[in-house]
DNA sequence: CGGTATCCTCTACGATACTG
DNA sequence: CAGTATCGTAGAGGATACCG
């Protein structure tokens, strides 16, 4: 955490500190950012939540997203994809170590959110 | 933060749980999840800084996203903007202690993504 | 310098219906 | 139950040019 501030002879602060660090924001962003991505993280952190009751939890989201988001998810193992039964078919999703690591952050989230009465 | 999990006569769980904690994180998320909005608050951290110097900064958004942006912020009153001279004219952008307080959330997420070599 | 205005593309997302 | 397939729209975001 530098408070270093690169300037040119000028006296404007340039590109030098520019995408290095603060990129690795964004691409963060993409990752627990998506839309319902950090919803679906966080509905997991008690354990594993088959796949229509994600879709209960997540009122407002499609299965559409909540699939294609848990593909990302999958993808980034973040997530597990677990078949528990078939006839009726089940499916099982849950938090991997990686994924349990989001959960600070988003909870640090939700609480700022909370407290400022975000809207 | 409750382990408690609603489930139905089924052993479903429930929308009674659902957008209620959740959607705080959503909401959370498209405050400073938005392109480049946490690169933006990032960015000001040490204080102070004029438009063309956040331009150059964040070297991949255009000069409409960022005003476009800032504008929200600013709206949020996590950020301030403060003409400091005309002709040439001059613009200061700077965080509010609300803004500031988004800081830690962005810092660990900035950690997370660095640490987990998140692409 | 600090923005606006304009145009344009692209894809994210929602709604709905269907399937093994 | 756990998805896929298809379609349609809004608006997010980039490129460029212009302005006070």
């Amino acid at each position: 955490m530098k408070a270093r501030v690169n300037v040119d002879e000028r006296g404007r602060r340039t590109a030098s500190d520019a995408c290095l660090e603060p990129c690795s924001i964004e691409r963060g962003m993409r990752v627990i950012g998506g839309k319902w991505t950090g919803s679906i993280i966080y509905h997991l952190k008690d354990g594993p939540v088959r796949f229509n009751d994600l879709v209960r939890m997540l009122g407002g989201a499609s299965k559409k997203m909540i699939d294609q988001r848990l593909k990302e998810l999958e993808a980034r193992n973040m997530v597990t994809r677990t078949v528990i039964s078939e006839r009726p078919i089940a499916v099982n999703y849950a938090l991997t170590d990686f994924g349990r690591s989001a959960l600070k952050i988003l909870d640090d989230l939700r609480i700022w959110s909370e407290s400022n009465n975000i809207t």
